[in-house]
DNA sequence: ACGGCGTAGACTGGATCCATGATGGCCGAG
DNA sequence: CTCGGCCATCATGGATCCAGTCTACGCCGT
């Protein structure tokens, strides 16, 4: 038929719609999305327009509003009758209870990932330990350029994690893993960590001795020290906001 | 979190949903959908056709689209591209997954239930027990019709772990069990129990005993009869679906 | 008669249009 | 000068329209 207008012209077609790993333009554009709330691009607590939304990201409002019904599903934004959509700022009552449930299900992955991982994904859990050290080697030779040391870091302890989901074999737990990080963006936990050398380095000690005890084969350790761990993580995280929380999160003018 | 400065923009952070029944629309719509779906009325594997849904529902397509892109979310149903939505039909694994997520997330809650419950949600529990009694007394002297007692027990086994999930204090695992019944609804449990008395008193004296280690506050034994109260829940289920699964799982012509 | 190809139908997905509800500013009255 | 109500503006929510795509049926060729 006629060359549609839109067919080169387009703007900027969001990233690449034609990944097969998204089934249609509303799954990249809730990607998209949440990777940006993740990474804090859109604070916590502002609005999405629909319509500032479609334009910047080239479609028209339709695939946004379904976009933005699936992030409410998620509890990674919440809608507001007739005014619209706003990013989730968690509370601090909610970092205490998505932490809990954190090192429930990952107590609850490890002690069977113990028992279940293969030697692959023992692998990989190695690579990302090593990764840890290197992380904490990146932020000591680091003077203020701390990025490469919250890249290292923030890849390491999602692997480390991930693999050992994995590793436990259910899939609905995974499942239910990824969506508390729709509630509690990881990036949260590094800012906690506040670019402090020895805290990373009692964080990369206690990763490592989650490795070692998965690598004996150890389930209740393994699980005592993954429900440990997140919970130091929670308690520092949750000290962290309460001191930061003074000052308006939202945007001053 | 410190107020922010007067204007009323940035009034709760994030867990003040207004109104806990129906925003819109699109939410009714879901809940209506959600419901007919774990009631069986809309059976597992048939595909949603939009235009019909608007047409019986009284509405256009449009909020049928977004609340079908909510339940897909959910695990409801699943969204193929340009083909629909269909009804998610559980598969053993999914099943045996869930009940072990149900079980360690009412085990974890009710661990904390068994020192924080009120006497209020206490009194609740022990209705909801003696309402166990009542449905095994209405099976007892049914004659065929066994309507009254699934309705009994269904409605004490929802209020009972209700009860003890909110005892439990933590929303956001109350959230993650909600959402874990719509990946296996409810009422497959009851066709597990399969009117059979003797099955139902034992499921009756589990819920009784889990009452009593509340009662008396004991948190370990609460945790360890939940758990092991989900497990033979599942494992007959298990057993059952894989039973009756020999007849047609896929229509035949 | 059987299998492959082409076409027609139907349903989903995206865009545009209109109505409704909310917000914020402006004006007038006390 | 301040408070309250009215109105303009804007964003959301719902409906309708159009295009793309997948399926299924039927026809034709071998």
């Amino acid at each position: 038929m006629a060359e549609v207008t839109a067919t080169e012209s387009t703007p900027s077609p969001v990233s690449t719609p034609r990944r097969a790993d998204e089934r249609d333009l509303v799954d990249s554009l809730v990607t998209v999305l949440q990777e940006r709330i993740n990474a804090g691009e859109i604070p916590a607590g502002s609005w999405l327009r629909q319509e500032a939304l479609a334009k910047e990201l080239g479609v028209s409002r339709m695939p946004v509003r379904e976009a933005l019904r699936e992030l409410q599903a998620r509890g990674s934004v919440e809608l507001i009758a007739n005014r619209g959509a706003r990013v989730r700022l968690p509370s601090t009552r909610d970092i205490i209870e998505v932490y809990e449930l954190h090192g429930l299900l990952q107590g609850h992955a490890g002690e069977a990932a113990a028992e279940l991982i293969t030697s692959q994904q023992l692998d990989r859990l190695s690579a990302a330990e090593r990764l840890f050290r290197q992380a904490v080697e990146d932020l000591r030779t680091s003077d203020g350029d701390t990025t490469t040391a919250q890249r290292h870091w923030h890849e390491a302890n999602t692997e480390f994690h991930a693999v050992i989901i994995e590793a436990g074999g259910n899939k609905h737990l995974a499942e239910m893993y990824e969506n508390l990080h729709h509630k509690v963006p990881r990036n949260l936990t590094w800012i906690a960590l506040g670019n402090d050398v020895r805290r990373l380095e009692k964080d990369a000690a206690e990763h490592a001795g989650i490795l070692d005890a998965i690598g004996r084969g150890d389930s209740a350790a393994t699980r005592t020290l993954l429900t440990e761990h997140v919970k130091r993580a929670s308690d520092l995280l949750v000290r962290t906001v309460d001191e930061i929380g003074q000052d308006s999160p939202t945007r001053r003018r």
